[in-house]
DNA sequence: GCTGCCGGTCCAGGTCATCCACGGCCTGAG
DNA sequence: CTCAGGCCGTGGATGACCTGGACCGGCAGC
């Protein structure tokens, strides 16, 4: 994992559909050893997968929120997880520190939709209240930036 | 955009490797035709772009948490996405209704960087306080589902 | 029923991914 | 210093794949 791998990480993130060579190119490698470098962050799963942005309007997902959940349960456990995996319109759960316990990004297609998906957040086991942050405008969601913090 | 065009977008979002053979095989079309659908929601720009999902914690941003900033300005201004844009640990920006005026979500390797990623944020403009949610587990972050909601 | 059009299939040419052998560089031991 | 060993990148060969074009079937409008 050193400064070529991650600019090879940068230049994929940016456009994953370009050839080898142009991609050996922009960090100084031929085609095969960029290839080579490429299977290997691969196999140790610092590349994940590869897959495609979607516009999220024009799939019916245009209306974003985030939902604080309160629980009187531990929100743990992997049924929790199972159930919030099931509802199609979570797009992020997370435990968190703070005013809650859970915290879960939502994507529907209206605002209606959003009232449907809290009456399933409050349908899950020991789940006590949720708090609400509707996104107005989103000014960005971006992959992560791959240059060296301060370390 | 009909039920064809969506299982084409999900089968890209499992795995954009995968052939254009193997992707018509899928949902029952012939590479070329798969191949041309595709093309067209590219052009849509239904498909945004074809990118890689990187582990974080292999390039050091491990720590992820949400910030509520408060303002007392206005803080849909263009001065004010630049300003976060600038910032690498920031990989997501939203405007929201509610308690504050401002979501972002950071990603950094310590909680030491953390709290320098706030100072950062409290250099912007008009930035009068923060409220920080960390994270402590992720359950998932997964791609849009494609599936129809109600409409 | 005829005609034009949209979309899908099939095919061909050129590009590209993928594997392998060769060679240079760094490292550690004698 | 010298030498052996391993790691990594390079260049070439081959086979698969992308990509555009020609052909064909279904559908709508006249």
């Amino acid at each position: 994992m050193d400064d070529l791998d991650r600019q090879l990480l940068g230049e994929l993130q940016r456009d994953a559909t370009q050839s080898y060579a142009a991609l050996g190119q922009a960090v100084g490698l031929s085609a095969g050893g960029a290839h080579e470098r490429v299977r290997k962050l691969r196999g140790q799963g610092v590349i994940r997968r590869t897959t495609i942005e979607v516009d999220p309007s024009a799939v019916g997902r245009g209306v974003a929120a985030f939902v604080l959940v309160e629980a009187q349960a531990w929100m743990g456990a992997p049924s929790v997880r199972a159930a919030l995996e099931a509802l199609p319109e979570v797009v992020e759960a997370h435990i968190i520190a703070g005013p809650a316990t859970l915290l879960v990004k939502v994507r529907t297609a209206t605002t209606e939709e959003l009232q449907t998906a809290l009456r399933h957040l409050f349908a899950i086991e020991g789940v006590s209240g949720t708090q609400t942050i509707v996104v107005l405008e989103t000014f960005f969601e971006r992959p992560l930036s791959t240059d060296v913090g301060e370390g």
